[in-house]
RNA sequence: GCCCGCAUCGUCUAACGGUUAGGACAUCACCCUUUCAAGGUGGAAACCAGGGUUCGAUUCCCUGUGCGGGUACCA
């Protein structure tokens, strides 16, 4: 859908738990953040909710940046790049959290807890049986002097929202309406006995702190957004909006999760998909531009995306769809910008590949695939495929030696620096052999590729030289002529 | 168990009550072609079911079904 009129711009964030590699599903969410801030000439901000000790992984912080950095995905504000509300890790903004939740207490919207565990799960169970929805049930708010003395005494606790009775609705960016009747909604936890608050807590004051007036986020959130409400009505606070874009799933309908084998996202760098790709790609899973291309660049969609058309089912993930888009983007680029690319990739100097580039562009669907088609033109002898028919089918040893004798000889008096001249010329060969051209040249690149495919083999034979050219073409013949057999 | 969300080709999607239901990926055929690609042309392929509302439902409402998500001192 073309947007009508220009949005006002959007203040959002990303804010991943750094507990492990990002992987598609994560970064959609954030490219649909990050896309409606661009879209909207408003601000990414990046920030980090580690407020799970128990999770805590070394660096995981930095994967994340890394990953976001390589896609292009910047932040305006957030760690490494600061901006006026940091600090924008929440564990260092631990004691932010309790002033806040004693401010909840203070006004009567939220209580200390010391239930054990067992007795929740036991009080779950209970519930469960009686088909009743699992929440707690609130014993511990008629206590609440004592366990101040027991606080006061060093002792630990539990801070609980008290959920306010009625209905909770907001109007979803991306679903509309939505509505929860809150006798279903437990008393969450705001902050837990090691001090730490929960997402709960901390999500609605680092987003009201912050002046965010979008929450992007999957869906998996839904259920605990009256929570939230119910936090920013207690506070006094206005809500942002919520727009809760669908997950991603993977083949097997599920959300996509590292325990199911969800790939890291920095796992597409090394299999050789451009960040361009990946970003083209993954705004397909949820949002489709205007028109019937769907190649398109960044800037394209930075150009179309509004989070308003983002649609509410999940979607599959399709790696032969992101296949094909990195196909795509890398045949837009131009035979510079590829060399460069490719010179990165391949550890090589740009400027020996440039002429190669024509020659891959458009056979490649990853950097990778680059790899394999120069191998044979990079190695220093033919390597021969184990099931590579020699001669190939259609075409008789004298044929095919035939063939190679008036390649060698026109390489001998021509050189190898004119690939059509050279082709011309062998093309009436092999019709006075009675050929067909697909068969015939299937012996030449046999002879200098080691198998029947590979880039034009003209062209290769250019860059190769006449020298090497001559040698593999004088090896292929060997095959075809035993020095065993000779004797 | 309880709550919530979702529902168009195999997959991603378009459609904002009236269309031969469009496109892309994948797939099949043909063309082009020095191999392989790329490119071109064409084919097959979808409105979950049942009730309403309406002159008319893929589209709006309800129910069912299916799939998914949540139900933690994880996010």
């Amino acid at each position: 859908m073309q947007r009508d009129h220009e949005l006002a711009p959007m203040r959002v964030r990303f804010a991943p738990s750094p507990t492990g590699a990002l992987h598609l599903g994560n970064v959609r969410t954030a490219l649909f953040s990050w896309l409606a801030a661009r879209a909207t000439g408003g601000q990414f901000i990046l920030r980090i909710e580690d407020t799970d000790q128990e999770r805590y992984v070394e660096g995981g912080d930095l994967t994340v940046f890394e990953t976001l950095r390589w896609l292009g995905l910047t932040w305006d504000e957030g760690p490494e790049v600061g901006g006026p509300h940091a600090p924008y890790v929440q564990s260092q903004r631990k004691a932010l959290y309790q002033e806040y939740g004693e401010k909840l207490v203070a006004s009567g919207h939220a209580y200390w807890c010391t239930c054990t565990p067992d007795r929740l799960e036991a009080m779950r169970l209970e519930q469960q049986r009686r088909g009743q929805p699992t929440r707690y049930d609130r014993n511990c708010l008629a206590r609440q002097e004592e366990i101040q003395a027991h606080r006061d005494a060093g002792g630990s606790a539990v801070l609980r929202l008290r959920m306010p009775e009625g209905i909770s609705t907001w109007d979803d960016v991306v679903r509309g309406t939505i509505e929860f009747s809150n006798a279903e909604i437990d008393d969450s936890v705001l902050l837990k006995s090691d001090g730490f608050p929960t997402y709960h807590l901390a999500v609605v004051v680092d987003d009201h702190l912050m002046d965010i007036t979008h929450v992007i986020r999957s869906e998996e959130w839904i259920p605990s957004t009256p929570k939230h409400l119910a936090l920013y009505k207690a506070f006094g606070w206005d809500a942002p909006a919520f727009a809760h874009v669908p997950i991603v799933l993977g083949p097997d309908k599920k959300k996509l999760s590292k325990r199911h084998g969800a790939k890291r996202l920095l796992d597409y760098r090394s299999d050789g998909y451009l960040p361009s790709a990946l970003i083209n790609a993954m705004a397909l899973l949820g949002w489709s531009p205007p028109g019937d291309e769907d190649v398109l660049s960044v800037d394209n969609i930075v150009k179309h995306f509004d989070i308003h058309d983002v649609h509410a089912s999940p979607a599959v993930f399709d790696p032969q769809r992101l296949d094909s888009i990195n196909a795509h983007h890398i045949r837009l680029l131009s035979h510079e910008e590829l060399a460069d690319i490719l010179g990165i990739w391949l550890t090589r100097d740009p400027a020996s590949l440039l002429p190669l580039v024509p020659l891959l562009q458009e056979r490649i669907t990853t950097l990778a695939d680059a790899a394999t088609l120069l191998e044979p033109v990079f190695s220093t002898a033919v390597q021969w495929g184990t099931d590579v028919a020699f001669p190939p089918k259609n075409v008789t040893s004298e044929q095919a030696l035939t063939l190679l004798d008036a390649c060698s000889t026109d390489i001998a008096a021509h050189g190898t620096g004119d690939p059509t001249g050279l082709r011309t010329r062998l093309t009436e060969t092999v019709t006075s052999l009675g050929l067909k051209p697909r068969d015939a040249f299937r012996v030449i690149y046999c002879a200098l590729f080691g198998q029947p495919t590979g880039i034009p083999v003209f062209d290769a034979m250019a860059v190769l030289g006449s020298e090497r050219t001559a040698a593999r073409l004088a090896a292929a013949r060997e095959r075809l002529v035993p020095t065993s057999e000779q004797v």
